[in-house]
DNA sequence: ATGTCACAAACTTTGTGA
């Protein structure tokens, strides 16, 4: 099964594009963020004629996140459990369970910058998106992805000291991070389509993207179960490239969940 | 150059958010 996850920086602006990677990338399942759409004005039907079921959870001019699914979509939820909202809460949560593996697309708040109320309403939110995921481990394979807007170590911004006193490195943000992470999930770092850091965003001002400064913040957290079947993750820096692209690029997870583990106690063959 | 986008309101330009 091929798993993506994609900031498309507006589902109507991007719709040509989209469609383009669909055919050619091939996911079983994208989570989307930035839809910036409303969920019945969703191009759901021109995802369909692709094969895919559409969840989306969004309004028409910010935020937004959807899931595209050829494998199924059951149980769908949208939102999290006592989501907080800046004020009311926004549509940054979509779950539902595909081809066997429960899957959530998120859209972290930006946080704008420490000490600003919307700081307090990220922390806040990845919070109850710890609560919301806790509540649903089990026996099914679990996954997380979307744009979490933090960057998890230093290794995942182009320059550290170019983001003192900003967003998406502080301390409490990453110990966010670590919060998920103490509860069993992984993180599913991929290959870096050039170059040495996987980034999977870079601002369109300045050339950032031709000059490789970007951030690895669109990130897969899986549960044990899902990451022990991941057979491959890569970013699809094609899909930056060219004219009108997001700011973001897809990362793609292949997992294989029918094969056996290996057995790390058996013998070499 | 705080350099680019996308969206919507009230217009052919500006404010907002990223």
């Amino acid at each position: 099964m091929r798993v993506a996850t994609w900031n498309v920086n507006s589902v109507g602006a991007r719709l040509p594009r989209l469609l383009g990677w669909l055919q050619e990338a091939a996911p079983d399942v994208v989570c989307l963020q930035e839809t910036k759409c409303a969920a019945d004005a969703f191009p759901a039907e021109q995802v369909a004629e692709l094969g895919y079921a559409t969840a989306a959870h969004g309004t028409s001019r910010w935020n937004g996140v959807a899931l595209l699914s050829r494998v199924g979509l059951e149980d769908v939820r949208r939102g999290l459990d006592d989501e907080p909202g800046f004020p009311d809460p926004e549509a940054r949560a979509v779950g539902a369970t595909c081809g066997g593996v429960r899957l959530w697309s998120v859209y972290v708040p930006n946080g704008r910058e420490p000490g600003h109320p919307h700081y307090a309403y990220k922390l806040a939110w990845l919070e109850a998106l710890r609560a919301t995921l806790a509540a649903e481990l089990g026996p099914r394979p679990l996954a997380v992805l979307g744009d979490f807007n933090v960057a998890p170590t230093d290794a995942d911004v182009w320059d550290a000291a170019a983001f003192a006193q900003s967003t998406h490195v502080t301390p409490p943000e990453r110990e966010a991070l670590g919060r998920l992470r103490a509860l069993g999930l992984g993180d599913v770092v991929p290959r870096p389509g050039k170059g040495p850091h996987p980034f999977t965003y870079w601002d369109y001002r300045a050339g950032m993207f031709h000059k490789d400064l970007g951030m690895r913040i669109d990130l897969v957290y899986g549960d044990g179960a899902f990451t022990a079947a991941v057979r491959d993750a890569y970013v699809d820096r094609e899909a930056r490239k060219g004219k009108g692209p997001s700011d973001h690029a897809p990362v793609v997870v292949d997992l294989a969940l029918d094969a056996p583990l290996p057995d790390p106690a058996a013998p070499p063959a």
